[in-house]
DNA sequence: GCAATTAGTTAGCCTTGCTAACTAATATCA
DNA sequence: TGATATTAGTTAGCAAGGCTAACTAATTGC
């Protein structure tokens, strides 16, 4: 994802807003949950999702019932962003992978699954799954 | 990594200072061959390399034969300091697998061996490997 | 010996992190 | 009920660490 990451610009969307995005794609979330979910402070989050309101990308609703909250929404050009940043780090690591056999595939794909449970995340929402086929 | 790197700037040292020194654990090198390691590009690698001899853990030396170079050293302190924030590296890493079997641990040392190919990197120094017993 | 190339530096910008201090809204409780 | 706490987010200002453009100094090559 190191590599990958530096294809991203080319959708003119920095990788932070991409990541904000994609933890938005499972529905809208408050600015805290949205810093927590990203493991960053709320002024960074406030300000990366500023951006993101003015880049187009997300929405800012304050709640009707606690006037303190903002929920972020996405909007459907970010969704479109992310597809797009998305088609391109798979593509990246599909290049990188191209070359492995169908055992060092398995290794991976078992490695990625006890790291999930270890960190108790399934924090990937592009995260390509074995397809029953 | 992530996770683990937060815990490093109690050695005074930021991530990409030791990093870069970890580099220089293997020897000298020029700015150029550094910052191609680390993947950055040389003004940057410049400005850091700057910034880590005046807080004295590199020496830059100008080359005798050719003026233009500029081979980068670690110094003992700096050297020093790679040691603690490995050490720290190692702990977090250690609780995070500390709940892991055989099987699972088995697993991710396949990946590791399986991505380092891939990539064609040996590139972290402080990678632990299969003691022999 | 002059032009081209090469290694590094300087200047200036951007992104993305942080803390401290603030505002506004809600909750608590005497 | 009204003063005080707490909570959610924002603003301001700083630092790290990336980048490109443009420069200097040294070496190479014709």
């Amino acid at each position: 994802m190191r590599r990958a990451r530096r294809t991203d610009p080319l959708t003119g969307i920095s990788p932070a807003q991409l990541s904000a995005l994609s933890v938005l794609m499972s529905g809208p979330k408050t600015l805290g949950e949205l810093a927590a979910a990203e493991q960053v402070r709320p002024p960074t989050m406030s300000r990366l999702v500023s951006e993101m309101e003015r880049a187009g990308v997300a929405r800012k609703v304050t709640d009707r019932d606690d006037g303190r909250v903002v929920r972020v929404h996405a909007t459907a050009k970010g969704l479109r962003a992310l597809e797009r940043g998305r088609a391109m780090r798979i593509e990246a690591i599909e290049r990188l992978v191209a070359d492995l056999d169908g055992g060092d595939l398995g290794t991976l794909d078992r490695a990625v699954a006890v790291i999930e449970d270890m960190l108790g995340t399934r924090a990937a929402p592009w995260r390509s799954r074995p397809k029953p086929k």
